[in-house]
DNA sequence: CTTCAAAATAAAGTCAATTCAGATTTTTTG
DNA sequence: CAAAAAATCTGAATTGACTTTATTTTGAAG
């Protein structure tokens, strides 16, 4: 199972990632080449493409790597204690906003992202779009607890619920890093009133929502 | 002001779109070369540079022209009559899904929505977010008709509401072109369950919510 | 009708991702 | 262990988007 030939390639493999990792950090998506990293690495360029479908591929790798930790953020997030339903959902969904911006930049993710739209069948989109439904259905393990709490109502698809609240972190994400003019302020305030509403709700409602942000 | 050379550029801008438009939906966008939408139109490659800034901003130059048809069909859409909310804001919204679908292909989705994220300060990249901001301004247009008709609460904030609909469809449309294997009822059915979340709410709720797909 | 300047053009060049035909290394076989 | 087979590596060649340049075209203005 574990020959010299397996060993070689799990080592390489590390290697090549460590590489991107280092140079995408540094330089950015756009600025780093795959020789570049093939040469950092020490191998060939064309061996980066035996492990890695593409240059994007590569980067989406890391960023699954990283949605792995902010699911295990998560997960201790939900054990908690939770107040109110809006304030748990936003407290979840702002953890992974701020994991989100730890490790990479808004450029990588911007390219991450366009990646894992055009190569969505490649080894890492396949990653990437496990990540995203992971995370979705993890928001979707708040609201049940949420439910098993009485804060929400039993009657609400949670995994529906789920989807459409992960849907909308990860829209909003989206223009804040397609946009680097866009503030960090105006997502998190763009974020709180649009989970506002969909906690509330667009039909009578025995609770009233308390408050808008003009 | 309209004098000939102005009439001529206009025309050859038109030809460029024209040329691309045909091209691109024949032969998808990967294998569309710059150079044949330039041969097409009877222009230099250097030309096509001259009005676009990149191949996807070219396509994005499209896709915003479809929009504008959207937002057309949206707007008479609005004026109708409207039984229940849920109801209105699906139609709209499925309308906009069936428009999208209409002159363009999944692929060119997908590399139109790839550009939009990585080159979203390029001339048309601005015109495709603006597109997204206007139509989630019709949906919010929309519950506002439906707040004076009393079929949404007035307390709600009709903008977020908009924006969060919209971002919802948009993700899940997003989903659907990434994936060529995800089937269109499969869309149509995850945005009917997120949306009947979204309007009724996840708090108390005088009208409790009707049923929910498996 | 001449001059001017904007715009177009073709051609040649740059650049970097991706591919590919052979070279190399590991594993397997006898 | 030696030879054959299989897997892997390699970097030069390919490809296509985009840029640059030197030259030409053509409205517009006097």
């Amino acid at each position: 199972m574990t020959g010299l030939r397996e060993r070689q390639k799990a080592g390489r493999r590390r290697d090549i990632l460590a590489a991107a990792s280092q140079l995408f950090r540094n330089d950015g998506f756009a600025d780093t080449s795959v020789e570049a990293i093939a040469a950092l690495a020490e191998v060939g360029t064309g061996t980066v493409y035996n492990y890695f479908s593409s240059k994007g591929d590569l980067l989406m790798a890391l960023v699954a790597l990283d949605g792995e930790q902010a699911r295990a953020k998560g997960q201790k997030y939900i054990a908690r204690d939770h107040d109110d339903a809006l304030n748990a959902i936003l407290g979840l969904l702002s953890m992974y906003v701020d994991h989100a911006l730890i490790h990479l930049t808004r450029e990588l993710w911007r390219n991450a992202m366009a990646t894992a739209v055009t190569q969505a069948d490649s080894p890492f989109g396949v990653s990437y779009a496990e990540n995203d439904r992971l995370m979705a259905g993890q928001v979707g393990e708040l609201v049940v607890t949420l439910q098993k709490a009485g804060k929400v109502r039993s009657d609400v698809d949670a995994e529906a619920a789920g989807a459409a609240l992960f849907i909308i972190v990860n829209g909003l994400f989206m223009q804040f890093v397609a946009q680097d003019k866009m503030a960090k302020s105006a997502l998190s305030s763009r974020l709180r009133d649009q989970i506002t509403v969909v906690v509330g709700g667009l039909t009578a409602n025995g609770a009233a929502q308390r408050k808008r942000a003009s």
